[in-house]
DNA sequence: CATATTCTTCAAAAGATTTTGAAACATTCG
DNA sequence: CGAATGTTTCAAAATCTTTTGAAGAATATG
């Protein structure tokens, strides 16, 4: 059997903006810009499309589809379908922005923040140990000094952060229910195109 | 007059500790790592630092601080000070990490969302004008069901954008009064080491 | 089982970003 | 002014990241 020729033409003027601003967006959230251009491509288009199909569409190597795309499996922000009697596979974007936004969030900005709330406590354990020793000489006014305000800056940086995890846990679990109460909270009425779910 | 000899020794463990761990979040924000480097030597410094101090603490050529003080200062997060009769620049941190973290989104993260915003809406007009030029011509089922499976989901991510948006200008908002409000609201009441301005 | 097709891997190439350090520039002091 | 000290600039070097493409593995087909 011959294989079969590529689903897709070259992406309309509207295809290519949202692949090129999402891939722009996804960039500054610290993913590799195909990554973006690969889901936006396939978050518009109406049937799942091969590697192949990328390819082409995107310009890139094999390797280079193969790898992006398994980078967005992980992330399960794309899914593979199976299309009826085709050898190779088909990609989908996943569509539930929130799903997936929340999904991301929870394992990146968690764990990155999880370790900056353990140095911090960490740091403060180091300041408060080096205060005890200090302790048995006299004569170190300047070197307490200096602990302590390091001790009440490195608090607030804790504060900070642990702050952020406190908004990050919200933002999930709102979205882990249903996106609504935050939205409508933040939103007020606006028109919408559509329910961001 | 002989140059004063660098005001600091080397990093205590804790200030490694934190000038590493704001380093890396801060790359994580999409900054140069040694611009939170700095920033956290700064930070737990009870003098005013010259560049030849951080120079030498930090391991950085003269270049390299030269170019990162500066983009600090830029982005208001290190201060500038004059040392009585001392003929070289001190700098200080910003201390206020809530005035700190607003004037940093409000730069970035708002001018990146703004110019998404603009780049859906501008598809979105693309596509209105591909439907009309259309609708001249007949038997294009197809066509219009890609169009407008494809509005519907531009429309989705513009929802997204200006949904980020609002929570955007909220959290500036409240920066620019007090962080109180909305934090209190998100946070319920947890023990702080000092309150987080 | 031999062949055809697709997917993955990975070393090397290309590309991008960051850092260096020496030269040019600026400022202060005597 | 001229020397001394400090700062900025910027081309080149070093480093880090991403992409390529060919080789190999995996899987389906006849």
């Amino acid at each position: 059997m011959v294989s079969s020729p590529p689903v897709t033409q070259a992406l309309s003027p509207s295809e290519v903006i949202v692949s090129d601003v999402v891939g722009r967006l996804i960039e500054f959230w610290g993913f590799k810009r195909n990554l973006g251009r690969i889901w936006g491509v396939l978050y518009l288009s109406p049937e799942a499309l091969s590697a192949e199909d990328l390819r082409h569409v995107l310009k890139l190597s094999s390797g280079a589809v193969s790898m992006s795309v398994n980078e967005l499996l992980r992330w399960g922000i794309v899914r593979r379908v199976w299309v009826q009697g085709e050898r190779r596979d088909y990609y989908v974007a996943e569509v539930q922005l929130w799903k997936m936004i929340s999904r991301v969030f929870s394992e990146r900005e968690k764990t990155e923040i999880d370790a900056a709330i353990e140095a911090f406590e960490e740091a403060l354990q180091a300041l408060d140990r080096q205060k005890a020793q200090l302790k048995r000489g006299p004569e170190h006014t300047r070197t307490l000094e200096r602990i302590d305000l390091q001790k009440q800056r490195i608090g607030q940086l804790l504060d900070l952060a642990k702050l952020g995890k406190k908004l990050l846990d919200a933002l999930l679990s709102t979205a882990k229910v249903d996106a609504e109460p935050l939205v409508r909270f933040l939103l007020g009425r606006s028109q919408s195109h559509s329910s961001v779910r």
